[in-house]
DNA sequence: GACCATGGTGACCTCCACGTAACCGAGGCA
DNA sequence: TGCCTCGGTTACGTGGAGGTCACCATGGTC
C-alpha cells in the first residue's frame, strides 16, 4: 500500500520533510514549473520562453532561471554573438523532474473536478 | 518517454498547466504536505497533529486543515464531548493524492544531493 | 471559586514573492 | 547619428502568506 511508503518516509520528519519542503519551495513557486514544463519541449532561447510563457515579466523569468540553473536543473549557453544568444535546457537531472511532476500533474487532472465539487459543497454549506 | 508525455500535457496550456497550478497552490503551501503526511499514517486528533508537527502554530494548523477539508482531502469529526474531541483523517480522495505526493518525496531523496552539489557549485562560481 | 484541557478565533505585524517600469551595453544597419 | 534587438539588471510598490499573542466556551475536578 502506497500509504505505509509514505508514512515510512515522512516518518524520519528530520531528513525527509525538510527535504521535501526544500524541493516544493523550489518547485511550488509561481513560474518554475511551467518553465520546466516547456524546456521539457526541447532547449529555447530567453525570448522564446518569454513569448511562450504568457503572464511572465522579464525578471520572473530571469529569476525563476537563475534559480533553476543554481539547483542544476537547466543549463545556461552563452554564445558571445551581437545580438546575445542565451540557449536554456534542461540537465539530465532537471529532466528526471518530468516524472515525478507528470505524475502530480496527472493526478491533478484526473481528480480536478471531485476537489471543484468539494469546494462548491462546502462553501454551500458555510 | 516521459518527457513527451508531459510535453503533450503542458501543451494544452488553458487546461493544463492552470489546473497544475491549482493544485500546486494546494499542495504547495507551507503545511499541507506535512499535514497530509502525518494523516496518512491514521488519523488525529488536533492536538496530536499539533504535536506531531513541530513548529506549526495553532492557526496555520486551523488554516491548512480547513484548506484540505475544503478541497475534500481531509475530513473533519466532531465528537459532542467534553472537552472538544475532534478527529482528522484523510478521505479516500486524499488517500489518492499520496501516491503522486511520494513519487515526488522519493525524487527529492533521491536527488536532493546532486542538488546541494549544484547549488555549492552555482555560489563558488559567483 | 479557581484552574485545567481542548479546539479553536481574531487582531496585529512582518517579510518576501511577485509585478511594473525604466534603464543598459554591444554592435548592425540605415 | 540615431534606432533596433537581445538578454538582462535595478528601483520601487503591493498583497498575501504566515508568525505571535491574546482571548474564548465548556464542563470536570479540587
Amino acid at each position: 500500500m502506497v500509504a505505509d511508503r509514505v508514512s515510512d518516509v515522512f516518518a524520519a520528519r528530520d531528513s525527509a520533510t525538510c527535504r521535501v519542503r526544500e524541493i516544493l519551495d523550489r518547485v511550488g513557486d509561481k513560474w518554475s514549473l511551467t518553465v520546466i514544463g516547456e524546456l521539457g519541449r526541447g532547449s529555447r532561447r530567453f525570448t522564446e520562453l518569454k513569448n511562450a510563457i504568457p503572464g511572465i515579466s522579464q525578471r520572473m523569468l530571469t529569476a525563476t532561471l537563475r534559480g533553476l540553473e543554481r539547483d542544476g536543473l537547466v543549463s545556461r549557453t552563452v554564445h558571445p554573438v551581437v545580438p546575445p544568444r542565451v540557449d536554456y535546457a534542461l540537465t539530465p537531472l532537471g529532466l528526471t523532474l518530468l516524472e515525478p511532476v507528470w505524475t502530480l500533474l496527472n493526478w491533478a487532472l484526473e481528480h480536478m473536478d471531485e476537489i471543484e465539487e468539494a469546494r462548491g459543497a462546502y462553501d454551500g454549506r458555510g
